[in-house]
RNA sequence: GGGCGAUUAGCUCAGCUGGGAGAGCGCCUGCCUUACAAGCAGGAUGUCGGCGGUUCGAGCCCGUCAUCGCCCACCA
C-alpha cells in the first residue's frame, strides 16, 4: 500500500462520514444491558449556521460520545433544532419584506405555511455543516421543537401548570422589544454601556409659587407619563416639599404630587426623581406602593400615545424623536437646567439589539418560586454539579432571586398558547380545541371561542428538551433508560435562559434532574480577547478552517486551546494550522510503518515481553501512561490536557524518538510500531475522528471501524518503569552529544566518533549511534551505574571546541555544587524539610560533584585546568 | 454597589497538595539525514503585575494595591 506524502483531509473526510452514517454507527437503541451515556445536543436555531463556539461545545460532546461508545456503553447523542421564535421570525419577516409582504397581509395560516417552507429549506443546513465538522449525533433521532410530539408536551405542561395555578395572566410591567414587536423575558435583556445624557429638569410648583423642584433623568420622553416626583423620606432638603404639587413641563397641563419613597437615592442627581410607573421598573414599584395612576405614553410601536393622558404635539412621534423635541421645548421654556454627558447601561434585547421599552401589558406569566425551590434544593443536595464549580453559584443566585417569567410572545412562529377566550372573556385552557370547547360548554355555557394569538417563549419548549425528545409524556423505553442524560455541555451565557429552566421543569414533570453534571465550556473570542462579530470583521467561519486544514485539525486546534477552568478561549487560527501539520506528521509516521521492509504482522499482538527492546519497553510504558491520562482527562472534561498529552506523546516521543530508534532494526519493531500507533489512534479518535479512522484502517486492526473499536485497555499495555527510566537516560546522553555536534559545527551527517565505555550494552551503544549519527568506538570501561557510564560517553572532536565545552560545564557545575552545599549546610533546611526532599538534594549534589570531577578530569587530560 | 476570573518568554498559554521556571508559535544557527521542509537537529529569551507577610524554602499560601475582562443589581 502506498500513501501520498501529504495527508489530504478533503479526500478522506466526506467519504468516511458517509460510510459511518450508512453503517448506522451513530444510531443506538435503548439497551438496558449496557450503561447509558446520553447527551442531549443543545438544539441550534433552525436557521443558524455553524460558528466557532460549536467547536468548543459540540466538539467535546462529540468526543465524549465517541469515547463512551468505544467503552462499550449505550452511548447516544440526541440532536435537534430549535424553532427560535424571535430570531427566526425576524429573519423571515425581513425575507417577506423583500416581496412587500408582512404577517398581516398574509394572515396567520398563510404566514405559518411560508414559515414552515422556509424553515424546511434552511433548517437542514446547520446539520450539514455539523457533518462537515465530523459531529456524529444520532441523526435518526433528530427532533424539532415544533414537532407534533414535542408540541403536545408543551401543551400538556402549560395546561398542568395553569391548573396548578403556576401559570397566570395579568397586567404587569413587561419588557417590550419594539423591533421584534414582542415581549421578552428578563433573561433576554442585555445591559450595554452607552454614551448618553443626564438632563436636569425643573418642574414648577403648581399654585403660582416661584421656582419648583429639579430632577435628573435620562429619559425625558417619559415625562409625559409622570404621575409624581419622589424624594427620600429622610432627605432634609425636600422634607418641606413633600405633599406639595408641581406641574409637568413643558405643557404644564397636569399637576402631580411630590411623594416620599425609600427607593430614591438622595445622593444621585438632585435627589429627586420623576415617577413614570408605566415605563420603568422602579417607578412601577413606587406606583404600586403609593397607589398611583399608571398612564402609558409609549405604545407598542415605540411611539408616543395619548390613550391615557394628553401628550400634545408629541403624539405619534417616535420615542427618540420625542426625546429630542421635548429637550428642545424644555430648553426654550427654561425648564432644562443642565445637560450632562453621561455613560450608563441601557437595557437592550439580546435578540435584536433594540433598546427595550418597559411598558404595561396584559400577558401570561409563570410563577417561578415554587418551581425554583426544588431546583435549588437539587443543587444543594448535590444532585446536580457544575464544572467548573464556580458556575454553580451563578445558578444558585439566579434561582434564589428569581422573578416571574413572562412567557407570552407576540410572534406567530412558535407554540400558540393553548388558551381560548369565550365571547364573555372567560379563559379556557386546554390541550386541544375539542377539549377547550367542552370546557367552555360545561363551565361557561359558551359556544363561541377564539384562541389567544400569542405564542410561547422559545425557552419554554427548550426547557422540556431533555425529556420531550425522549417521547414524554409517553413512558417510552428511551425515557426509561436515557433520562436523565449523562451531562449537559453548554456555554455559561445560557445558564439562566436554559439550564436552570430544564432543571426546574425536569424536576417538576419527570421528578428527576435532567442531568447530574453541567460542563460549562469557555466562550470563544479572537486573539485580542474581543467578541467575534460580523461588524468587527473578526469572526472566523469554522467551515473555512475545515476547508483550509481539515475538520480534524479544526477540532484538535480548538481543544488544545481549551482549559478546564478557563472562561474564555482566545482563538488562534495558527493552532489549527499546527494541528494540520501534526496530522501530516501522523500520516507520514504511518507511511513509515507501512513501508517497513519487515512487513506488518496480521494480528494486533505484541511480541513476548522478553523479546522487547529497551526502546519498545519505553514507548509502551509511555503509551500506557498516555492512555491513562487521556482516559482520566476525558472523564474530567479536561480536553486541553487530553489534546496536549496525545500531541506530546505522538510527535515528541513516538515520532522523534521511537521511530528513530527503530531505524536500528529489531525483530520486534514492526509489531510494536503497529501496536502503539493503533492504540494511539484509538485514543485520539474522539478528538480527530477522520484521520484516526483512515490510519487505523490502514494498519492491522480488529473490526470494521475505529468508531466501534474498543477503547485501549491499560492492562493490555505492558509497563516497565525501570526500562523507561534507562531509555530516558539514553535520550539525555544523545541530546548531549547532538549538542556537542552542533557546537562543533559538524553537519548532521558528518562523521562523529562516539567513545563508548566497554561496559555499556551493545543495545544502548547502538541507540546512541542511531540517535547521533555517530560511529561507535569502544573505550575502557567506566562508571558503576548506567548514569555514570552514560556520562562517560564522549564524542571525538577538535580540541578547542571540547575545551570550551568542558570549561562551560565545569563552571555551571561549580555553581550547582555550591548551591547544593549551601542548602545542605542549612540546619533549618535539614530540620524542617521532608526527608525525601533532603535525600533528593543529597543525590543531586553527589551527581553534580561527580560530573564536575569528570569535567575537571577531562580538562586535566587535555593539559588544562578549569 | 456586590461577586467571579485573569496578570508567567515578543504572542497564546501550561505549571497538580509550596522543594531548582515550561510548551507551542515567533526569532537565531545548521540541515532537502531514503516517513515527514506542513520536516529534522541545536540555540537565545523571563525582577512569574507591585509591595508587605508566613516558611529552612513562595510563581504557588496570606494580606494589600494596581490593571484588564466578565456576571449580577430598580441609582433615575
Amino acid at each position: 500500500m502506498t500513501l501520498s506524502k501529504q495527508y489530504d483531509p478533503k479526500t478522506v473526510e466526506q467519504r468516511l462520514y458517509a460510510s459511518w452514517e450508512n453503517a448506522g454507527y451513530f444510531h443506538e437503541e435503548p439497551d438496558p444491558a449496557r450503561p447509558p451515556f446520553i447527551i442531549c445536543m443543545p438544539p441550534p436555531n433552525v436557521t443558524g449556521r455553524a460558528h466557532l463556539g460549536h467547536g468548543s461545545t459540540y466538539g467535546p460532546m462529540d468526543a465524549l460520545v465517541r469515547f463512551h461508545r468505544m467503552l462499550g456503553e449505550n452511548a447516544d447523542w440526541l440532536p435537534g433544532l430549535d424553532h427560535a421564535a424571535i430570531a427566526t421570525e425576524a429573519a423571515l419577516l425581513k425575507e417577506l419584506a423583500k416581496y412587500g409582504e408582512d404577517r398581516e397581509s398574509l394572515g396567520r395560516e398563510a404566514y405559518l405555511k411560508r414559515a414552515w417552507e422556509w424553515s424546511d429549506l434552511y433548517g437542514g443546513s446547520i446539520n450539514q455543516q455539523f457533518r462537515q465538522l465530523g459531529f456524529g449525533p444520532d441523526w435518526q433521532r433528530a427532533r424539532f421543537t415544533m414537532d407534533e410530539t414535542l408540541s403536545a408536551a408543551v401543551r400538556k405542561v402549560f395546561v398542568q401548570l395553569y391548573n396548578e395555578g403556576l401559570i397566570y395572566r395579568g397586567t404587569r410591567l413587561i419588557n417590550w422589544d419594539p423591533k421584534a414587536k414582542s415581549t421578552i423575558s428578563e433573561a433576554e435583556i442585555e445591559h450595554v454601556e452607552r454614551d448618553a445624557y443626564l438632563w436636569r429638569v425643573r418642574y414648577p410648583f403648581a399654585r403660582g409659587e416661584p421656582a419648583g423642584i429639579e430632577i435628573a433623568t435620562t429619559r425625558p420622553e417619559t415625562i409625559l407619563g409622570d404621575v409624581a416626583i419622589a424624594v427620600h423620606p429622610d432627605d432634609e432638603r425636600y422634607l418641606a416639599l413633600i405633599g406639595k404639587t408641581v406641574l409637568v413641563p413643558p405643557m404644564l397641563e397636569r399637576e402631580i404630587p411630590i411623594i416620599a419613597d425609600t427607593a430614591v437615592d438622595p445622593a444621585f442627581g438632585t435627589g429627586a426623581v420623576k415617577v413614570t410607573p408605566a415605563h420603568d421598573q422602579t417607578d412601577y414599584e413606587i406606583g404600586l406602593r403609593h397607589n398611583l395612576a399608571m398612564p402609558s405614553v409609549i405604545d407598542l410601536e415605540a411611539k408616543i400615545t395619548s390613550v391615557d393622558v394628553p401628550v400634545g404635539r408629541y403624539g405619534g412621534m417616535d420615542r427618540f424623536d420625542c426625546r429630542k423635541a421635548l429637550i428642545g421645548d424644555l430648553k426654550s421654556a427654561g425648564f432644562l437646567i443642565e445637560e450632562q454627558a453621561y455613560r450608563h447601561a441601557i437595557a437592550t434585547s439580546d435578540r435584536t439589539g433594540e433598546v427595550v421599552e418597559p411598558l404595561l401589558s396584559l400577558q401570561w406569566f409563570v410563577d417561578m418560586k415554587p418551581l425554583a425551590q426544588p431546583a435549588l434544593q437539587a443543587y444543594y443536595d448535590g444532585e446536580i454539579r457544575f464544572i467548573p464549580q464556580r458556575y454553580g453559584r451563578t445558578y444558585e443566585s439566579w434561582l434564589s432571586n428569581i422573578r416571574d417569567w413572562n412567557i407570552s410572545r407576540q410572534v406567530w412562529w412558535g407554540h400558540q398558547l393553548p388558551v381560548w377566550y369565550t365571547s364573555a372573556g372567560e379563559v379556557v385552557v386546554a390541550e386541544n380545541e375539542e377539549e377547550a370547547r367542552q370546557i367552555a360548554r360545561d363551565r361557561y355555557n359558551a359556544i363561541e371561542l377564539h384562541r389567544d394569538p400569542d405564542t410561547l417563549d422559545t425557552w419554554f419548549s427548550s426547557g422540556l428538551w431533555p425529556f420531550s425528545i425522549l417521547g414524554w409524556p409517553e413512558q417510552t423505553d428511551e425515557l426509561a433508560h436515557w433520562y436523565p442524560s449523562s451531562v449537559l455541555i453548554t456555554g455559561w451565557e445560557i445558564i439562566f435562559l436554559w439550564v436552570a429552566r430544564m432543571v426546574m421543569l425536569g424536576k417538576k414533570f419527570v421528578g428527576k434532574v435532567p442531568f447530574p453534571e453541567v460542563f460549562i465550556t469557555p466562550l470563544v473570542f479572537d486573539a485580542q480577547g474581543r467578541k467575534m462579530s460580523k461588524s468587527l470583521g473578526n469572526a472566523i467561519d469554522p467551515l473555512e478552517l475545515v476547508d483550509k486544514f481539515g475538520a480534524d485539525a479544526f477540532r484538535l486546534g480548538m481543544m488544545r486551546q481549551m482549559r478546564l477552568e478557563g472562561q474564555e478561549v482566545r482563538f488562534q487560527e495558527s493552532r489549527c494550522e499546527e494541528a494540520r501539520n501534526f496530522n501530516n506528521k501522523m500520516w507520514n509516521a504511518t507511511r513509515y510503518v507501512l513501508c517497513l521492509p519487515d512487513g506488518l504482522p496480521n494480528a494486533l499482538a505484541l511480541p513476548p515481553t522478553a523479546a522487547l527492546t529497551l526502546a519498545d519497553k519505553w514507548i509502551l510504558t509511555r503509551l500506557h501512561q498516555t492512555a491513562d491520562s487521556v482516559t482520566e482527562g476525558l472523564r474530567r472534561y479536561d480536553f486541553g490536557t487530553v489534546a496536549e498529552s496525545l500531541w506530546k506523546f505522538l510527535w515528541y516521543e513516538f515520532c522523534d524518538w521511537y521511530i528513530e530508534a527503530t531505524k536500528l532494526r529489531s525483530s520486534t519493531r514492526a509489531a510494536v510500531l503497529s501496536f502503539v500507533l493503533n492504540n494511539a489512534m484509538r485514543l485520539l479518535h474522539p478528538i480527530e475522528p477522520f484521520i484516526t479512522e483512515e490510519i487505523w484502517l490502514a494498519l492491522p486492526h480488529d473490526g470494521r471501524s475505529i468508531m466501534t473499536a474498543q477503547w485501549p485497555e491499560l492492562d493490555e499495555i505492558p509497563i516497565d518503569p525501570t526500562a523507561a527510566e534507562q531509555f530516558e537516560s539514553v535520550q539525555r546522553t544523545a541530546e548531549r552529544i547532538r549538542n556537542l555536534r552542533a557546537e562543533m559545527g559538524l553537519a548532521p551527517k558528518a562523521p562523529l566518533t562516539l567513545e563508548v565505555p566497554a561496559n555499556l550494552s551493545d543495545e544502548i551503544a547502538g541507540l546512541l549511534g542511531t540517535f547521533t549519527f555517530g560511529t561507535i568506538e569502544r573505550v575502557a570501561a567506566a562508571g558503576a551505574s548506567l548514569e555514570e557510564t552514560l556520562a562517560a560517553v564522549s564524542a571525538r572532536a577538535p580540541r578547542e571546541l571540547l575545551l570550551e565545552r568542558y570549561r562551560k560545564d565545569a563552571m555551571r557545575l561549580v555553581n550547582e555544587v555550591q548551591r547544593g552545599e549551601q542548602k545542605l549546610a542549612n540546619q533549618q533546611f535539614l530540620a524542617n524539610a521532608k526527608s525525601d526532599v533532603v535525600a533528593k538534594e543529597r543525590e543531586k549534589l553527589e551527581q553534580y560533584r561527580s560530573e564536575l570531577a569528570r569535567a575537571r578530569a577531562s580538562l586535566g587530560e587535555m593539559g588544562e585546568t578549569a
